[in-house]
DNA sequence: CAAAAACCTTACGTTGACGTTAACGTAATA
DNA sequence: TATTACGTTAACGTCAACGTAAGGTTTTTG
C-alpha cells in the first residue's frame, strides 16, 4: 500500500534552496552535519515534503539566533519511536530549558520593541523640531 | 558642579563580567571593536553606569541572535546628538527594519513554543503508556 | 616583604557556518 | 555538436566572536 497517487512532493536541491532563500551549499552542509538526509536519485538529492519542513524548522531556529546543534536537538524532539525512557526524561528537560530560553526571549523582544518606539519617537520629534537647518 | 556624592557607580572590569556572567576577554573585545569605551585610571579600565548599560544591551542583543554589529547599530539609536537628518531618516528606516524582525521573531517563537508543549505532552504520554518496559 | 590576586597588552588558535573554487558528469537545447 | 543549465564531490578560504597562552605591572593580603 504504498502510495502511489499523492506522490507526497520531491524538491531538487535548487527549487527548495530557492524557495527558502538559501543557497545549494547550505541544503549539502546540514546534511554533511546530518540535519538533512534527503534520498538520491542516482548521485541526485530529492527531497521530501518531510526534509523540506525539517529545513523550514532549521531556518526558524536561526531566525531565532539558535545554533543548528540547538535546532537539531529540538527537531529531534519532533521524531517519535527510538526514545527510550532515560531519553525522554532528558528530552523533557531539554523541553523546559528551551522555553525558558524562549520566554526571555520574548522579555528581552518587548524590551527591545520599547526601546524602539521610544527612539522612534525622538527621532520623528527631532525630524519635525529642526527640519530647518 | 561634578558628582561628588552619588559617586555614579564604577566597576571593575572582573565585577562587570561577574554581573553578566561573561569572561573579561569579552569586555576587552568589546572595547576592541568600539562597542564599549570605559574611562581608565592609568592603565587600568573603570566602568561606568552608562558602560554597564551598553553590556546590558549588547548582551540583549545576543540573546535575541543579533551580531554585535546589529546590536551596535541599536545602541547607536539611544545616543541622541551627532545626529543630522539624513542620519535620522535612515534611522527611522532601520528601526522599522529590526521592529519587522522582530515581529517575526514573536511569530516564530509562539510557533515553537506550541510545537515544544506538544512535544513535551508527547514525551510524557511516552511516559506513562510505557513506563512498564 | 613575599606571594597571591587582579590588572594589562600582544598575539596566535579555535569554532561554527558557510563561501568559493576546481574539476567533473549528465541532459536538454540552439 | 557545442553550449548552457543543473547536478556532484573535495578541499581550501573566510569571518565573527571570542579562547587561550605568554609575559609583564601593580595592588592586595597573609
Amino acid at each position: 500500500m504504498t502510495n502511489i497517487v499523492t506522490s507526497s512532493a520531491e524538491y531538487s536541491i535548487t527549487d527548495l534552496c530557492k524557495e527558502f532563500g538559501v543557497t545549494t551549499r547550505t541544503a549539502r552542509y546540514y546534511e554533511d552535519i546530518g540535519l538533512l538526509s534527503p534520498s538520491r536519485r542516482g548521485q541526485t538529492r530529492v527531497y521530501s515534503a518531510a526534509d523540506r519542513t525539517r529545513l523550514r524548522l532549521i531556518l526558524r531556529g536561526k531566525r531565532l539566533g539558535l545554533s543548528l546543534e540547538d535546532s537539531r536537538q529540538i527537531i529531534d524532539m519532533y521524531e517519535p519511536g527510538k526514545t527510550n525512557i532515560d531519553q525522554l526524561n532528558s528530552l523533557v528537560g531539554a523541553i523546559r530549558q528551551q522555553r525558558e530560553k524562549l520566554n526571555q526571549q520574548l522579555d528581552d523582544i518587548g524590551n527591545l520593541l520599547k526601546d524602539l518606539n521610544k527612539a522612534e519617537a525622538a527621532c520623528i520629534d527631532a525630524l519635525k523640531t529642526n527640519g530647518d537647518s
